[in-house]
DNA sequence: CTATTTGCAAATGGTTTGCAGGATG
DNA sequence: CATCCTGCAAACCATTTGCAAATAG
């Protein structure tokens, strides 16, 4: 079974590698191979990615694309990546590094260009809604959806 | 072929019948039984109904799910509908009714249960991402989740 | 060693589509 | 009666799962 050193040059460490590790022990499950290969390729990347994307970027043949979809679920549960859904018809996943808190994606409905905000919904507004409806544990899905400046030059010019 | 008026009950005049069969007649296409029922399911539901639950909800055997789904395509293209998801896997469409403007829904994560919102993305805040990326057209899809009165009642209760 | 993981292939579930027969304008 | 629509069944695509073999701790 490939290793993620066999295959994959780390510019810096794997910082959340360790994290997965550390959570993993606690857990009773197995750091492999796959799942260091997954993390890594999501480090090297500050976009979301779908399943097939982290695929066809992993080193060699490290591992089925059944094991990606379940070392997602995995590193879901273990909060170390956020699932995103852009109404494509496939998830994509980014890793949640130390600092970067929640945000919200703009995507290009033409290219699919991704482009990541700081701007949120308003907490005040998000509380208003919770105590007027009586729900609890309210959180939101937000994404904007646009055409980015390179796509709309390019329409216009036809 | 069965129709719409065959089979379902309308207690007022079905107002977004005449809509599509105007919208309809002006491209050349059709206004089927099934269509007819289909827009009257949707006029009787405030929510937005998965596809699924749309075919349920037609009286007998009025047509089959494809043409449920090729349906929905039409009505979307037409902007009869508006096209929702929830993350859940299944689309859901509700009926864009005459001053029913853009709104949000708030589910409840447990039972599913929906509630539609007046709450929206501030507007100058969208304006300030458009002008900050530089995209055009730009628009957002939010929902919001958590946990409605009732779920958080009987889980506390366990 | 033993529980967890993995590959493989088959199953699933929502959605789409090809085609021949049927209905609408 | 030409065109658009529908039923049916098969195809599709993302995702999940059963099971026996492989592997981490």
């Amino acid at each position: 079974m490939p290793t993620c050193s066999q295959h994959c040059r780390h510019d810096g460490k794997p910082a959340r590698v360790e994290e997965l590790a550390d959570r993993l022990r606690r857990s009773a499950r197995k750091i492999t191979g796959p799942r260091q290969c997954i993390l890594a390729v999501l480090e090297q990347h500050a976009h979301p990615l779908a399943i097939r994307e982290i695929f066809d970027l992993l080193p060699g043949r490290v591992c089925d694309l059944a094991t990606v979809y379940r070392s997602m679920h995995l590193l879901l549960e273990h909060a170390l990546v956020r699932k995103v859904e852009f109404g494509d018809g496939s998830a994509r996943y980014e890793l949640i590094r130390s600092g970067n808190s929640h945000h919200h994606h703009l995507v290009c409905t033409d290219c699919r260009e991704i482009v990541e905000l700081d701007e949120c919904f308003p907490k005040e507004l998000e509380d208003t809604i919770a105590r007027r409806s009586g729900f609890r544990a309210v959180t939101h899905r937000l994404e904007f959806f646009g055409v980015c400046p390179r796509c709309a030059a390019r329409s216009a010019a036809v």
